[in-house]
DNA sequence: TAAAAGTGTCAAATATATATGACTTTTAAG
DNA sequence: CTTAAAAGTCATATATATTTGACACTTTTA
C-alpha cells in the first residue's frame, strides 16, 4: 500500500474516523455529506469546502491543524 | 460598524493581510485567485476550497487554526 | 463459507466556488 | 479639497465540489 500524491492537500480524515469507529456512511450521515464525499476526501481526489473541514474537525473532536496540512512547499 | 453572520464559519483573513500590509489586489496576485475572491472571503460571504484556505495560511504566515473557525456551535 | 457491511468508483445532474469586467463608494495621500 | 488607490458589489460565465443511484470488490462477522 503506497500513498498517492493527487492534490495538494492531505488529510487524516481515515484515521480520525476510525478511530471513532465509525464507517463511511456514519460519518457522511453525522455530517450531512454524501458518503461518496468523505470517500473522495479520504483518497485526496479533491479539495473540500472550508466549512466541511470544520463539520469533520468538530465530529472527530480534533482541529483543522491536525487534520489538514499542505503536502508540497513542506516548512518556509 | 457591526458584524454580520452570513456563513458558518470566521476567519481574521482581514487582520492578517494588513498586518502584511497587502491590498487585496496584492494577495490576490500572490494566491493566484482574483481579487473579488478575497473581498468575498474576508466579508464572509462564502466558503472557500481547503487549497485556498492553506494558501492564505501560508502567505500570510500562519495556520488554519489561527485563521479559520466556526462561529456557531462554540465549544464542544 | 456464505452473507452482510464497508469501501472504491463511475456517470450524470446540481449546487456553488471562483473568474472576469465594470462600476460605485470609501479610504488614504498630496 | 482633490485625486488615486483600495475596497464593496453586481451580473454573467465557468470550473469544480457535492449529490444521487448503481454496481463491483473487499473485509468482517455469523
Amino acid at each position: 500500500m503506497t500513498f498517492k500524491k493527487m492534490g495538494e492537500s492531505m488529510n487524516r480524515v481515515r484515521e480520525y474516523r476510525r478511530a471513532k469507529k465509525l464507517s463511511q456512511m456514519a460519518l457522511a450521515e453525522e455530517i450531512g455529506v454524501a458518503r461518496q464525499t468523505i470517500n473522495l476526501i479520504e483518497n485526496g481526489k479533491y479539495n473540500p469546502s472550508l466549512d466541511l473541514c470544520l463539520k469533520l474537525a468538530w465530529v472527530l473532536d480534533t482541529d483543522l491543524n491536525t487534520l489538514f496540512w499542505r503536502d508540497e512547499d513542506e516548512e518556509k
